[in-house]
DNA sequence: GTCTATACGCCGATAGAC
DNA sequence: GTCTATCGGCGTATAGAC
């Protein structure tokens, strides 16, 4: 997924080693109770020094996490998109995603549905203005149009279809199930569904 | 609400302005991004020791607000069970306080859905193991019982319920729409609510 | 590009007079 | 119980040699 990189730019290892670090601890800790020493650790790099020859601050290490997990789920929603007609199939292909996701990278998942984003970024878009979702909200707002779901505020359909993807993810992400989301995808996407579908 | 504490125990109104003035620094700010310099600005008192002279120490303000809302919303969840047989009606008392304390106290509704509060509380309950939300899983579980609700793991159905109900109280408390939330209540009730009963 | 050393600001917390 | 003053430490960030 990310291999479309040229040997010429890649970033090297240790920019990457930096970042996946960071990722996991902000996820596993919170950004405030994560020092760039747990960091530096973690990525197994000697000082803060190697870490600002790569990044300008802390804050751009989460800054880039965050610009590339939102540029990634962007891409996927355009590439669901693309392979699929009917809003439901659409939704469908989103929902398999973020289930794949959680059992597969739940840091990114974490990222993206625990952590309190503008608390640590308060002048990147809130989730809801980023490219992905506006184009979710778009396959709402299509899928109401052709019927197939039923005609209410696209924002509020949206609060109750991610609801409850989001709030079943979020049980197996803090630990409060324990099986893997995988188990609860056919159920959860069912109720889901029905939750908007147009009868 | 507040009203049955003895004059002889009232813990004095600085104490009160102190506990008001966190909770509103902690809702729009984040726990970390707030100093104990910005609370004693915002409660209106003159220097930090006024400050240490209430509460031990930072950690103690968020403990005492946690316990005081988690301690209140058991005792409503407590009321609202006495009150009503059916658990359809008990959650729908759940849901009517959820939706007026987001429209009538929504620090405390940020505080409560907002804030990722073992972040900066760890040792605390995670929000489900609370004695309100246990009470809440009970309630589920006998909705089960009675054949009410459809005959799911309570926690997942849990998830898909107040998924929808706080994912919808989410989109008001972050000014992703601008109505209040009662505008959405009997919408979103009906939502949540035929997402878990038995047909 | 990596090392050692260090600056420095902020903030939580305390001491001690009144 | 409130004031002034100040400490100590952590964590971010930088300087400068190699």
């Amino acid at each position: 997924m990310d291999q479309e990189i040229e040997k010429t730019q890649t970033k090297s290892e240790i920019y990457d080693e930096i970042l996946l670090a960071a990722l996991k601890l902000f996820a596993e800790k919170g950004y405030f109770n994560t020092s760039l020493t747990d960091i530096v650790e973690a990525a197994e790099i000697k000082t803060t020094s190697v870490l600002y020859h790569h990044f300008k601050n802390k804050q751009m290490i989460a800054t880039v996490l965050y610009e590339n997990i939102f540029d990634s789920l962007n891409v996927s929603v355009d590439d669901i998109r693309r392979k699929n007609q009917k809003s439901s199939d659409q939704l469908r292909g989103i929902v398999d995603l973020l289930f794949r996701l959680t059992d597969e990278a739940s840091y990114v998942m974490q990222f993206l549905l625990i952590l309190k984003i503008d608390e640590f970024l308060p002048e990147q878009k809130p989730v809801l203005e980023t490219a992905a979702f506006i184009k979710i909200i778009k396959i709402i707002q299509a899928g109401i149009n052709a019927g197939e779901i039923r005609n209410i505020d696209p924002k509020l359909c949206y609060a109750y279809f991610f609801g409850i993807i989001n709030s079943t993810l979020r049980l197996v992400l803090t630990g409060a199930v324990d099986k893997s989301a995988d188990t609860y995808l056919s159920s959860t996407w069912l109720t889901a569904w029905n939750a908007i579908a147009k009868k």
